[in-house]
DNA sequence: ATATTTTTTGCAACCGGTTGCAAAAAAAAT
DNA sequence: ATTTTTTTTGCAACCGGTTGCAAAAAATAT
């Protein structure tokens, strides 16, 4: 009775080592049963008397097997598989939003597969070859591409989300994130509140949407205070460098009283050239960010900004993703998710 | 003519919206070939006439037809899938090392399937995971985990390397990274250099491979100098919170003059403490790190540090990943890569 | 022109699974 | 014990490709 079970361990644990996969065919020889009985064992709900189901998981984990995900899909039309699309690979916020979205997907049973998109804006490429993939479902992650690149997925039938796209009135396909143009708004009020006279937006790529939106919003609200005094100017990318660089030229004329940043790393990079200048936050400069990245909390940092709930918006993504699987012809949805200003160090408090 | 391109290119556009997924033999039968021509027409070197090429191409092009990779990959038995394992999810660094796997893999036609794995540290349900969906190869990519991780892919029969991983004599799986001894050295060679008396080693977690390894060669080198006392302890993670509590810690006893950081994030937390404590760094004490990930250049940061070349270190496990895939047999490997130490702020210069 | 060699082509089997269907077995009803 | 109903089972076709093989076609040699 234990040499038996000795015997069978040692077997199982060789096997795996030696041959390759192993596959239905074989379990069934094994357990003497079709290959439509083992099928049916690993199959969710499907009918299968106890006793070949024990036959059956018996003979299974003697060889070791595990049903083939890949070849399952192409009979179900389901690989589990989902493209998680970002062209935002420098950003540490982005890497917050991987954690986040890999183990939502996980905790799904689905696997993500990465495109990294560096620089190329053309989704052409990877339209073709997540449809290669048979991906079930495509997230975009990029507060930077147009709304026009997720559509290419919806274009070619492929389920899609834009998470931190742009919130469009009419949309076309699934939009998760923030309302930047409230953020931008809300960034004013928090510096109107201070009573700042000379305030700016020093914001990321002038052709990314995110920045195009929260300086709309920064704008208009801003209109209504003609006393205060507004100017803009865009850093090169969302970057520490870009943000360092431009707010070195910035104070080498005349600077605001305090600064919206198009992100939160572009802040960090102007209070580095703030602190370099020998001027002092906030005291001298005012500087309020955007994302609430884990870095911002950071007592050498210590950025207030305003928080994007990405944890939400990641799991609206997922969720709003599977949906449309299950449902493809489901109308767009656009979910925005409440911002909020985290006060921190690097603006005044508020007056009165 | 022109009438005829124009309903040409509607009927293309309107096709992949409406209808999933062209097959082989739909483009077969509208090119008037086999289904194997078609399959010759996509595969690298098959033989076809021009002639059929071109009608297939013609047809494919009309359908908007690409291969499915999936079912390709049933009968080749490759999916050009290769796992991407972490746990490292936390660490900024860890993004540039998920930009730079991407990037390189994807040059090299091959696709990242991304597992985190959390807290997880049993390989069984990854090993199972990729197995099912066949991965070609398989990449780990830790610090901390055990060799015995990575072994577990190779004893499932996928090719595998373990990326920052530890050095062992006899390596049962590809392992490329850097000598985490030679660099306890180094570091500890450097602060020699500096003359600094009372030195220590404040390491990641005590069980992470990468902190006993880089512990060990820091003591070994300081055995040999009797007048420098030594001291060591541990943050409970490689984290800026983690890094800050130890050191704030340490600095409610009599602390050293100068301190090995496990690595960069650890050291960050160690000087926002030493600065919150009202020390300057490097006069009264120093610190150098390890890593040299992209933020300790920023200059609000200015780490003195050892560099880690992980686009080395990420090309060569890329490579011997698909070497491994090509020829299964293969010895395991162990790449090493040098380091060095970067000259930043946070150490002192060197005596004389 | 015919014979020989080379290239191209389609057939059919296969990769590793799933699933509709009808027959067989088991369970429930009579 | 027989009939009816329900459950389980295997067959065979299919998912979307690839590939060995032999026949057909084209190219080259005689």
């Amino acid at each position: 009775m234990f040499l038996k079970m000795l015997a069978c361990i040692t077997k199982a644990s060789n096997h795996p080592g030696k041959r390759m996969a192993v596959t239905l065919k074989e379990v069934a020889e094994r357990a003497g049963v079709s290959r439509s009985a083992v099928s049916r064992t690993f199959t969710e709900g499907a009918s299968v008397s106890a006793k070949t189901r024990a036959k059956v998981e018996k003979a299974a984990k003697a060889l070791g097997y595990s049903p083939n995900a890949i070849a399952s899909s192409l009979t179900t039309g389901r690989t589990k598989l989902i493209g998680l699309v970002s062209n935002n690979f420098h950003n540490p916020l982005f890497l917050e939003v991987v954690d986040l979205f890999t183990r939502g997907l996980q905790a799904r049973g689905l696997r993500p597969l990465l495109v990294n998109l560096s620089n190329e804006t053309d989704p052409a490429n990877s339209v073709r070859m997540l449809r290669q993939y048979s991906v079930d479902g495509v997230i975009v992650a990029s507060s930077t591409l147009p709304p026009s690149f997720a559509e290419a997925f919806r274009d070619a039938g492929v389920p899609v989300v834009h998470s931190f796209g742009r919130y469009t009135t009419s949309p076309h396909v699934h939009v998760v994130g923030i309302d930047n143009n409230a953020c931008g708004r809300m960034a004013a009020y928090a510096l109107i509140a201070r009573g700042h006279k000379r305030v700016a937006f020093l914001g990321g790529p002038e052709n990314a949407t995110s920045t195009q939106d929260r300086e709309r919003g920064f704008l208009d609200a801003l209109a209504g205070h003609p006393d205060i005094s507004v100017s803009v100017s865009y850093a090169r990318a969302y970057s520490f460098d870009a943000g360092r660089a431009e707010m070195t030229r910035l104070l080498q004329s005349s600077h605001a009283e305090a600064y919206f940043c198009g992100d939160d790393v572009l802040s960090i990079g102007a209070l580095s050239a703030i602190a370099d200048a020998g001027l002092h936050v906030p005291q001298d400069i005012g500087v309020i960010g955007l994302n609430d990245m884990a870095m911002a909390r950071w007592q050498n940092i210590n950025l207030t900004t305003i928080r994007q709930p990405i944890a939400e918006i990641i799991e609206a993504s997922i969720e709003l993703v599977v949906g449309t699987i299950d449902r493809p012809d489901r109308h767009p949805e656009t979910r925005l998710f409440p911002c909020r200003v985290i006060e921190r160090g690097t603006l005044r408090k508020p007056e009165g």
